[in-house]
DNA sequence: CAAACTATCACGTAGCGTGACGGTTA
DNA sequence: GTAACCGTCACGCTACGTGATAGTTT
């Protein structure tokens, strides 16, 4: 008799299995549950990680951004700030990997200059020769791509930004999402109204912390985020997980908030 | 007064300039300088760091062997041994990134493969999902390229080789070549003639080092890597630096086991 | 019962980052 | 004189690698 919560068509994946797909080692899977970016959704009796096909999904998002040269620390927060609106963050994410491809191609120009100054006898100009190595800069970036181009996907202007926080400031992000998600879950376990000013107050904390972190937040983008809260499993899943009720709870407090202020 | 070997036309670099080049930190220079891999050809009075012309272009190769994931431990033994024919190395390097090139735009597709998985109801195929992720696996490809193309370029096969070699690995070829040129240096310095079994004999142990390590050296293409050690300034500088003449050594003990071997 | 998995420690490593401290140069 | 360089230690950190040891599955 299987209690569990198996749903009977969903196949499920051992680290092995995952490790061969994902051309990942079976190390780097362990290390990822540690520090909590890739909780595999099950374990076998005995104790064995069992990945679902979300857990694959994510595990994709953590490769891609990996690739991206994103840390470890940020990727987590990056994916779950964004993971209200996957087709935004899967662009924005596509746009940074064309980006790098050109900056390969610059590579292969410098190579084949070093090439032709071989057999010419031109001298190798220095400005070619180190084109493709440059780190992103995004402040550079923002202003001449948004001027020329007039580019106004928040989301990829975005997660260009975010590629420029330090470590300190991914840490400093968690512990304010923490802070505002603690708060919420106290004020509804104590039993104060989603509509009260201290949950409304909250509400637009948290409307700021993406705001300033991540993308221009308006209210009423707030709004059709927390929508998406509620409407998103993977959402109610995590808020439900610290207090019952939570995620209606937030999508409450922030629908006041915008109403307000 | 200058007694110095500072040829008049030949700009000299400090540590930020260089660094603001190559788009790399004054620490990264400093550390390469320390680990052997890229030691600046003069120092100021003062003991500042001067780079040359061709330390910037050793540095664009570490740049470009880093960006295709060489460990620093064989980024050092990859560039002299490739060093006697820049324009392989170059045109192996250049392969090595349109291979990259290639593994991102599988990423990409990857992630479109995501994007049209969220609309459609197609259940995003799980090989596709990871694809671009693979390690570099020598032994399929020098299989499965050599029988299709024919590729005849001994480097750029050598090259994808060598991506597979441990860290153990560079450190025996590192020893190994250090006991060669030891060798050789003995023979030299106590007199024994470059022409004798001793000497012979170790000029065939470099061939097979070779041979063995980088790409396939026959006793004739051996010999014409020798003839660059004594055209080529910089090797004739290694080898200098080592015993007055060794250069030259090593050159006719190479075409004396040639021509008896 | 052996081979091939799996788990959890726990220490090791690479490629720098990041001060600390003092001399040097414009 | 001071600001912006330069040098050499020397310790810190990220993302795992690499066993060691022990239970599990086939």
């Amino acid at each position: 008799m299987k209690t569990e919560t198996a749903t009977p068509g969903a196949p499920l994946f051992t680290v092995s299995q995952v490790a061969k797909m994902a051309h990942v080692t079976v190390r780097a899977l362990h290390h990822y549950d540690q520090r909590g970016l890739l909780i595999p959704s099950e374990r076998s009796a005995a104790g064995y990680r069992l990945y679902s096909d979300r857990d694959l999904e994510r595990l994709q998002q953590i490769l891609v951004l990996r690739q991206l040269d994103f840390g470890l620390d940020a990727i987590g927060p990056l994916i779950d700030a964004t993971a209200f609106d996957r087709r935004q963050a899967l662009e924005a994410q596509r746009a940074l990997l064309v980006e790098q491809r050109r900056q390969t191609n610059a590579i292969i120009r410098g190579v084949d200059a070093a090439l032709s100054a071989l057999t010419g006898d031109s001298p190798m100009d220095r400005t070619k020769m180190f084109d493709g190595f440059e780190d992103f800069d995004a402040a550079k970036y923002d202003a001449e791509v948004e001027e020329k181009w007039g580019e106004t996907d928040a989301y990829k202007v975005s997660m260009r930004r975010t590629k420029n926080y330090t470590k300190d400031d991914w840490a400093s992000i968690k512990a304010e999402e923490e802070a505002i998600q603690a708060g919420l879950a106290e004020l509804l376990t104590t039993g104060v109204s989603p509509e009260s000013d201290a949950a409304m107050d909250l509400a637009e904390q948290h409307r700021q912390h993406i705001d300033r972190w991540y993308y221009p937040c308006s209210p009423e983008m707030h709004v059709g985020l927390s929508d998406m809260y509620t409407a998103d499993a993977r959402f109610e899943e995590h808020f439900e997980k610290r207090a019952v009720g939570l995620a209606a709870y937030v999508q409450t407090a922030i629908t006041a908030n915008a109403l307000q202020g």
